[in-house]
DNA sequence: CTGTCAATATGACATAGATCAAGGAGAGTC
DNA sequence: GACTCTCCTTGATCTATGTCATATTGACAG
């Protein structure tokens, strides 16, 4: 639909899991050199654009995603059709491996939030991996233990903390993720989604998380362009992302 | 301190995983009789009154309990003291087995809410066993999964139901696992915690669950004597426990 | 039977976010 | 350059829940 810069079906020469930027940071990492040319061959790798979905919830798992690069979201729907972001993933991780856990189907969608490339390896195919080396499923279980951990993070935070602490923690996260130092020696993030998808992260209305930033700015202790976000009291962000205000 | 009517020491008749009526319940049925015999000999039986703590939030995991009768709380202070039940534990449970997923310390702390008699098995021998049987790592897996499951799911209706929706579906867990009928064919439920205890589960004050006991008493949906909740709308209470109200 | 303590209830009030209704503002299209 | 869309902002108002201070109740101790 719109311009295809990273659709580039013929360029090939990326997509050897050995060259690819993001392998360190994945599961199949652990896999030998051997492993991970078998696993070039049956991979297929996919080209997302923002708002394409990978799989939905109820859907049954049929294979992972793994990232190569982009951001992923994992979203839930609730019967009163209120939606949550529950989690975004990032290049190295693979996405929907939890059915690989058990034989549940997703309890998530998970949705481009950018344009992303992903290597999908389906279920017959990872099945073997797992089975051929032990070391994966460890890696994914332990992924799976801080993905709940994590979670269970946000439940508390959800319930203890106001909107401003946990929308300065998510602000904290992306800045560990993408944050750089600009010319003045400023924290600075550029923030990888939208406004809208920021409130279903924090799990407020859009509105709210607008007159947030408002305050944020006029208190200076940060400043928005566009979506990259300046500190400018690291103090009163590290402080007031962790307590109740 | 209290009356230790349940504290026997003596009485060592029920202390056989094989009698031990929350077996089926558990992981470890999944042992065969032999194992299970050697699990008795290496287990020790604890009873605990409440407000006793098993193990707390930071400590390194030293062995898992495995819940016999009674009621655990695992819960979670943030760092200004807020205090959340994360999740409760009921007979045949085994808490305090995620420290052996990865090497990490227990998140949250363990705390018996009802006198509760538990078996208490030692790191190594836990390992023992799971080396023995490898259907244990595999019970424990599927459970690990569903408690995150269902913490996401708490996750998700803290951020999209209000406190009285939040309020039903706690109390239809309880009715699920502990209701019966009346002599007038009501369904009854005797709530195994105190009222506050509710209020951290729901993750709001004492005063608001006070007051929403209030409302749902007079607009004739539930009726509450003491512990003791009479179910008299029971389709008002499905539906508003599904539905933002 | 009275004092004490924990748990719960009640009332008055404060406030964080939601909701609803308009109004910009930027990107792609004609 | 005007059109339309989506995203975002702003203002007015409403409501759920928190806060704080003060009862009440029930269990147990002396």
């Amino acid at each position: 639909m719109k311009k295809d810069s990273f659709n580039m079906p013929g360029k090939k020469s990326t997509d050897s899991c050995m060259e690819c930027t993001s392998l360190p940071d994945t599961e199949w990492q652990c896999l030998g050199e051997s492993q991970l040319a078998s696993l070039d061959k049956c991979k297929s790798v996919i080209n997302c654009e923002p708002g394409e979905t990978l799989f939905s919830q109820g859907e049954k798992g049929n294979g992972v995603y793994c990232i190569k690069s982009g951001l992923i979201g994992l979203r839930r729907v609730d019967v009163n059709g209120n939606s949550v972001l529950v989690r975004l993933s990032t290049p190295g991780t693979t996405v929907g491996y939890r059915t690989f856990l058990t034989k549940s189907p997703h309890v998530n969608s998970a949705e481009a939030l950018t344009s992303s490339v992903l290597c999908y390896i389906s279920r017959p195919n990872v099945d073997k991996f797992l089975k051929a080396n032990p070391l994966l499923g460890e890696r994914f279980l332990q992924h799976f233990y801080d993905d709940a951990t994590e979670t269970e993070n946000d439940y508390v935070r959800s319930l203890t903390m106001g909107m401003k602490s946990r929308f300065l923690h998510l602000i904290l996260v992306f800045y560990e993720r993408f944050g750089y130092q600009n010319e003045n020696g400023n924290a600075v993030v550029d923030i990888p989604v939208k406004k809208g998808e920021i409130a279903e992260l924090v799990g407020v209305r859009p509105e709210s998380i607008s007159r947030l930033i408002d305050q944020l700015q006029t208190d200076e202790v940060m400043q928005f362009k566009d979506r990259r976000v300046e500190f400018t009291d690291i103090e009163a962000i590290l402080q007031q992302a962790g307590a109740t205000v």
